[in-house]
DNA sequence: TCGTTTTGTCAAGTATATTTTACATATTTC
DNA sequence: GAAATATGTAAAATATACTTGACAAAACGA
C-alpha cells in the first residue's frame, strides 16, 4: 500500500523525489517506488530516508495495522 | 555492526535463531547474519522480526548515533 | 562423557531490490 | 504557447538479499 506518511514527510521539507533521492544515494524512481507502496526497500535505506526527512522508522515505516 | 538489540530481545523471548526464523519465514543464516551485522535486511522483514519479538523499529533497528 | 541443541560460517544458486534509459503526462512559469 | 520541473511507469541489466545444504565448534543437560 501507499507510504502517505513518508510522501508527506517529504512535502514538509519541501522536497522533490529526485532531491531526496540525492540525499539518500539513491535514483529518483526508487523513491518513488517506495512511496507508491508494494516495494520492499531495505532497512539501510530506509534509515537513510528517515535521516534526510528529520524522521525515525517508526514515524515513516511502522504500521499499527498491519 | 552487530545487532546486539535484536540478539537481546531474541533471548528474552527464550526463541532460538532457527525459532524466529520460522515466525518470520527466513532461514536461520538470516537470522545469524542480521544479529552478526554487516548484513542489508528488507524492511518487511525487520517489521516481521519486530513483531515476533513485540518490539517496534525503533527499539530493534535505529540507532541514534549512526 | 555422550547426545542434543544452538550458533557460526561458507559456497553455490535463486529471488528480488535497485539502476539505467526512456517516454508520457501534469503543472508551473515566462 | 513554449520551456522547465515534477511525477508515473516500463523494460533490461546489475547488485545484492536470501536460500539451501553442509560442516564444525560451542553450549548445555542427562
Amino acid at each position: 500500500m501507499k507510504n502517505l506518511k513518508l510522501k508527506a514527510a517529504r512535502a514538509a521539507k519541501d522536497y522533490s523525489q529526485e532531491q531526496l533521492a540525492d540525499l539518500c544515494n539513491v535514483s529518483r524512481q526508487t523513491i518513488s517506488a517506495i512511496e507508491k507502496g508494494d516495494y520492499n526497500p531495505t532497512i539501510n535505506l530506509c534509515i537513510a530516508i528517515c535521516k534526510a526527512l528529520d524522521k525515525t522508522l517508526d514515524e515513516l515505516f511502522w504500521d499499527e495495522n498491519q
